[in-house]
Formats: structure tokens, sequence, C-alpha cells
DNA sequence: TTGTAAGCGTTATCAC
DNA sequence: GTGATAACGCTTACAA
């Protein structure tokens, strides 16, 4: 009668109803050896009302939540939401949940994120960022919780951290259209303030030298942004100006902005002008032509960093690493390929 | 001296360096009227030990979470990603966090993650769910927390919902199509079991009936699924044995896949054969040609979706309701906009 | 206005 | 093995 009461049972309702105390019960659910007896008047009780253990309470006295954040730019980039599949992937088998969190590569956005850490509503923070300053380095020292960063700090950074070498994948791009017969490569970067801008400028002018190409800053343009529209209008400024045989593009999305540049211009891709991309995005495989890419292993970094980040989790003592996925170039029709 | 136990500071702590009690303390952070020399040491205390408040203890005082989570299918679709982008973006507005769930299109864990809700890990959740069945809604009725459902359950389901018209949508195609001049339309849907195949379909026979065309069956072909390569080996088969004027497409990644059958047959888009998609993602603008497409709204209706979710979370008594989003055409140049 | 104290639902340390 | 009981960190009657 009085079983009416259905609000959501705790482990005192299982406790009551299979006449046990509150620590046997727990004990039980828990997993550690008990009579026989008192086992199987808990499970039962504990089905019968259909019993599920509280986060937050199991949170408040075991300090851990059960739950990781994955914290970067934009939700919208096919860069990043690759890298969110794999994690999810990750943090799923190894029971954790996973918290999204869109910065918009806003530097205090990220560093007031960390500081909310304090709350602990997290176990671990996962954190890409664009633009590694040396606040974010202190915050990380003093975060609450541990950080496992994708991004390319300086060395020395006492933080675990995946690198993409974004600087050698630039450097490949550029002798990959060398090799295929272009001498008047462009390059079409986005903002050169920031850590990718900059390392991939430094790979293209490498890429030149090992290709024993004059390095001529008339063939390079920089865009305001890393945006599909940004590309475009960086794209007409240099075509405008000078034609190239090949453009290298910072990204994919420049890329696909450079291709509709091209396209209006009435330049045929790879025939008049090659171009190679870079994050191979799902994208450069439905583009026409396919776009050749470089692909910066974005998944399989997130991948390494949620490991790194659960195995600190457990063991917060152990040596800080560092991993470094090399980039790889994938050949398709914008350069290379055969159509 | 005593001072050196930089363990994370509770309130406790700031009560103690404040020289006022628990309760004074906790009634100054949650803005609650005091005496002015109180609020002044309290508030000096707690940033002076940078104090935050533990997220599992307020929850477990509160019953409130403050995260709200999101399943879906698959976070590699971009469909999806764009409702994660509009979700994040309320959910941060009303300071929630988002917790992210890929369900895999499963209903095993569909269910399984709605019976996790007992945990109380998030205040309420938004389901899209693509085949919704009973046990959904038994399932959902009885979940610990509200949840709001993307998608189309039956009449009369007493669930917070946001629909999309997508057999509307699929009519709007065809009468496009028609409009621009085609005759012979085509359909690549993707699976017919699925609740968006089996709407397409019906939308697309409307859309014939409305244009006065005869239906033709040969016309029609079905994927395996709702990606690019089913969606081009379809068209593959479809163009081995009809020539259409025009193909409409179930969604914008099976387009993609059917404009490279196209091409690969040296079809030329628009000219010999036009296509429409539908979904209207971030790829349409992408292809050469341009994806015309038809909007089917979803980072609106995620928008939605989370609103409802949060007011039944601050008014659970509120009535049901349920809200449908119409689809819009977007035309590009695979068919109707001019080059 | 302020302080005391009772919970929120668990787990873990004790004696028994 | 099992059962009281004390935390975990916070909010909120209720009393002063």
């Amino acid at each position: 009668m009085q079983d009416l009461q259905d609000a959501t049972p705790t482990l005192a309702t299982v406790a009551r109803l299979a006449n046990v105390s509150l620590a046997s019960a727990s004990r039980v659910l828990n997993g550690i050896k008990t009579n026989p007896e008192t086992l199987r008047r808990v499970t039962e009780a504990a089905a019968a009302v259909g019993y599920v253990p509280n986060a937050a309470a199991r949170t408040l006295r075991l300090r851990r939540t059960g739950q990781i954040a994955f914290a970067m730019p934009d939700v919208a980039n096919p860069v990043y939401t690759s890298m969110v599949g794999s994690i999810a992937q990750v943090a799923r088998e190894c029971g954790s949940r996973l918290i999204l969190h869109s910065t918009d590569a806003d530097v205090a956005d990220e560093l007031s994120f960390i500081e909310d850490l304090k709350q602990r509503y997290v176990d671990g923070l996962i954190l890409v960022s664009i633009d590694f300053t040396s606040a974010h380095a202190d915050a990380i020292a003093g975060a609450a919780v541990p950080v496992a960063l994708l991004g390319n700090p300086p060395e020395g950074t006492k933080i675990d951290t995946v690198r993409a070498n974004s600087s050698h994948g630039a450097t490949e791009a550029v002798k990959h259209l060398h090799a295929c017969g272009r001498r008047r490569i462009a390059f079409v970067n986005g903002p050169e303030h920031t850590a990718p801008g900059s390392a991939r400028r430094r790979g293209y002018l490498q890429g030149l030298r090992e290709c024993g190409l004059d390095r001529d800053d008339t063939l390079v343009e920089v865009g305001s942004d890393f945006t599909i529209d940004a590309g475009r209008e960086a794209a007409e400024r240099l075509l405008e100006r000078v034609m190239p045989d090949a453009v290298f593009c910072a990204n994919d999305l420049i890329a696909f902005g450079a291709l509709a540049a091209l396209r209006e211009r009435r330049l045929e891709v790879p025939r008049d002008v090659a171009i190679v991309g870079m994050d191979d995005t799902t994208l450069a495989r439905v583009t026409s032509p396919t776009l050749t890419s470089v692909d910066l292993g974005g998944a399989e970094r997130a991948r390494v960093a949620a490991e790194l980040l659960l195995a600190r989790i457990d063991q917060p003592k152990r040596r800080v690493r560092t991993v470094a996925v090399e980039p790889k170039l994938v050949v398709r029709e914008s350069c290379g390929a055969v159509l």
C-alpha cells in the first residue's frame, strides 16, 4: 500500500526492501564479497525497484565524475567534429561521458573554461587551442583536473600534448606539387598570427627551398580567416595579380574557396592550376575535382589525446608525454591523381 | 603557516577565513541579502582562496545538474553537427553544459541511454531518433528527466517534439524540378524502412502527382544507406537502365554520390541532368556545381528542441508541445540558379 | 541578519 | 560478514 511512493528509489529504498543495512546494500551493488543470501536479497530488491545509483552522490563521495570535457574552437568545423567522433568513442569505451564546449577560438573563453574546471564537473579536459599563450600554460598548470592538449605549445611545456606537424605537412604539399611538374606554386594562408598560420607558412617556404624554387612573395596571399569565404576572397586577390600553376591552401575550407574562385575565372583544375588543401576533411572527397589534401591526423590525434588524458586521470603522477602525429598526403584529382 | 594546505577550498574554507558561519558564506555567494560587512568579508575571502562551488555537492543538494544531453545517430554527419552547434549555443546561454552521445542509430543504445538518465547526471535529454518505436514512447514516458524529441513519433505521443516535414520538402523539390522544365524526374532514396526514407518517398510521389507527371517506378532507386557511397552506387544502378533529366536525392550525401556518378558518365549538371538534394548541409555550397537542396531546418529545429526542453525542466507540468518546422528550398547551380 | 543543524545519496571505516 | 556512522560540500529551514 505504502509502496505507491514511486519517487526515484535510493540505496535506502533498496536496503529497506532487502531488509539489510545501507552498508550491505552498497557492498553488494559494488560487487564486494558478501554472504550469498544478502547478495540475492539486495540484487532482487534493486531490480524490483529499478534502482540506479545517483551520479551526484557518487561523485561527491568518490571524487570522480565519469565525465571528460572536450573544448574546441568550432563545433561546425569538420576537422573538429572528426575529433569529437574519436573522443566520444574512447570515452564510451572507458565508461565516460563526453562534455562538449565550443570556445570560438577565443582565448578568454578558453581560460575561463579552464577556470571552471574548479567546479569539478569533469575528471579532465582535452583542449584544442589555436593560439597557445603563456596564460594557457599557467592556467593549465594550476588547473583543478588534468588537461591534455591538442596543439603546439612551446617546447618544454609540462603538459600532455599531441602535436600535429603541419609545417612538415605544408612542405610535403609543396614537394608534391613540384613533383607533379608545377613551378609557380602559390600559397593561400589563413591569419598568420595563429599557430597553424605561421607553421604552414614556414612549411611552405621550406618546401620551396627543398625543391630549389625561388621564394616569390607575390605568390603568397593571406586570408582573414580559415573559412571558405575568406579563402575565396584571398584567392581572388591572388589571381588578380599573378597566374600560378598551383595553389597550396592552408586548409581544406580555404581550398574550397580557391576552387570556387578558379572556377569563376574559367580556370580548370588541375589542368590550369593544381590545388592542394590541408586537413583532409570529409568534404575533400565530395568536391569536383576531388581535393588532394594533407591529412594532419585529426581523428588519430584526438584519440591519442583522450588516451593520454584517461591515463593521467588514473595515474596523476605519471611522466608527462608528448606525442607527435605525422601528416600524410592524400592524393586526389585536384593534383596528381588521374581523373 | 597552516595556510599551506592548498587542497581545493570549500565553502568551509571561505567561512572560516571570513570568520562567519557556513550559512552566511553560502548566502553571500548565492546573492542573498546580507549585512554589507559580512558581504565584504566573504567576498574577499572567496576571492582570496579562489573559491568555486563544487558541482556535485550543489547538484546533490539542489537536484539540478546544469547539464543537458544530446543523443544523436552520428557525430560525423553534418546534419547532426549543425544541431550540436545550435544546442550548444542555447545551452551556453542558459548556463548549461552539453553532454554528447552518439547512438549509431541503434535502438537498443537509445533505450539504454534513456535508462541511464536515472543516474540523473543531466536535467534533460534531446533525442533524435531515426526510427521511433513504441518502446521509445514507453521509455520516455518513464524517463527520470524530461526528454524532447527531434523526429516524427506517431500523432498523439505525449512528448515535446519538433518535427521536420521532409515529405513536404520532397514534394517541393519535385515541383521545383518540374518548374525548371524537367519531366523525367528520378528519385534516389535511402533505406525505405526508416522514417525519413518512407516520408521522402511519399513526398516524391505526391510531387509527381501535383505536377501531373506519371509515376514511373523505373525512375526510383533505393540505396543501402544515406551516405555518399551508397548514393553513388544507387545512382549508377539508376543510370544503367534509364536516362532521367533530373534526380531528386533523399539527402545531400546521396546527392554528392549521384553527382560523382553523373560526372563519371560525362553527364553535365545541370545541363543534362538537374540535381536536388536534401538537408542543405554545409557541403552543398562547396561542390561543383553547388547543390540545390531542401533545408529541413536542422539547426532551427535543434534550437527549438533545446528551448522546449529547458522550458519543461523549469516547468515540468507545462502542456506538451509539438512544433513543426517547414522545409525551405535553397536554389543553387545544380538546378535553377544561373551559373 | 546570523548561526545551528538537518539533510541530499553515496561509500568507507570502524567496531561487532 | 554485517551494521551503525562519519564523511563528501553544499543549501535552507528554523531558531536565536
